[in-house]
DNA sequence: GTGGTCTAGACCACG
DNA sequence: GTGGTCTAGACCACA
């Protein structure tokens, strides 16, 4: 399992790292079940303190991506929407709103950026079929 | 020129701000040379500390996007791309990557993201057109 | 706001304060739109690490019951299920078994279970209603 | 005698068979003088590591619930009420605060909860005649 | 002055 | 050895 963390960016250290563990879950990297690298080990492996790899942990568990067992380790579990039909919408919406407004500030078309989403998308897919 | 804040958005006052002036000078409502409302005028305007104003007018003005002139008011600046190209592909492709894996989160499959983002392209389509 | 926490018992402080602020929530002594005291406010008042009420706010805050501003403090979020109705009914009902068992386990009788429900509901509806 | 364990339960695996022990006692099923499975015996069966098998028996003893005599094995012991009166009435009604705050978060009103309650308390009435 | 992030390090609960 | 809680204290982002 891949993770990249960078201290300079912006986006905070615990939150990239959700990011990324949300991402392998996602395309199926990993799959319920699965065990996650320990806090300290991870904190280690990716210099940073045990706290900030807690942090995230404890932040993905509330979210009910992971669980963990004290003594044995940390677990990608039974992925299972618990949020209303409507919230999602709600959600989807306002993701892909902001997503696209993104987008514009940065100078791209609206066609530029259903391209691009196209051929992310793709590259989802080939990550899926692994 | 429109401007609309919201206090409650997660995303900070001022940086919303910076967003709105930048979308009015790409998209033309804002032309070089054309004078800013000034801090304290905007502050009354849209019921946000002055500091805050002030905080964007700063940040726009590192940016090159706008320029001060003593006692006459802000001013649009001539256009200069602020990201290098590279900085931008880079940006553009960590968000896309950022939003599919949250709408994968949300349940949606990899058609129906393409599908959302098309849907409500058509609707900003149609915003820019007024 | 009455506030107790007792840093003996064995459940955590953080967790101590969500309850006591979900209970004001639900009796509605906070109201959506009411300020909570200031981290650091609260935390010389009740004798506490600045870090517990951060973390208990935060948790909160994910829970979408509290929202922060910045440099403004934090509010009580007009409440919105994001639940789904299955989701729900399933954790109403996990709840009411965990808690009868309980209650089993101290010793009381399933009547008097219902007696005590009944008679705390009395309170909190007189609560309700100042 | 019943053993189930859960080791994906928030519940920490000794608290869920020490909470099992007390219930088999309360309602009977295991009376004082009865024989337990021996640790290591107990371990196997509900597939837990024998140290947490062992917690929880100790726990129990310093509980005086059981006691063991070497090389014969583990015993329920007489009963006596292990919490004073007042003591029991102070965690039941905390208990049911938490719960009622809980459901009315979840969206129920009082009247519901008082429903839900006398629900699952009949089924629990069935499960205990059986 | 407000909340948010991160570090260093201690101690506890659990298996 | 695993995760969970808490403290002390620094520094940053924001209004």
């Amino acid at each position: 399992m891949l993770i990249h963390l960078d201290p300079t960016n912006r986006v905070p250290v615990y939150q990239q790292l959700i990011n990324q563990v949300k991402r392998h879950i996602a395309t199926g990297t990993l799959k319920p079940g699965d065990r996650l690298p320990a806090v300290r080990e991870l904190a280690l492996l990716v210099l940073v303190n045990p706290n900030t790899i807690q942090k995230a942990y404890t932040d993905l568990a509330d979210a009910g991506l992971i669980h963990s067992r004290k003594g044995q380790g940390v677990f990608v579990s039974e992925l299972r929407s618990t949020l209303s039909k409507d919230e999602r919408t709600r959600r989807s919406v306002e993701a892909t709103d902001q997503y696209i407004t993104d987008l514009l500030m940065l100078g791209l078309g609206l066609d530029e950026v259903q391209g691009l989403v196209a051929a992310r998308a793709r590259r989802f897919e080939r990550e899926e079929k692994r």
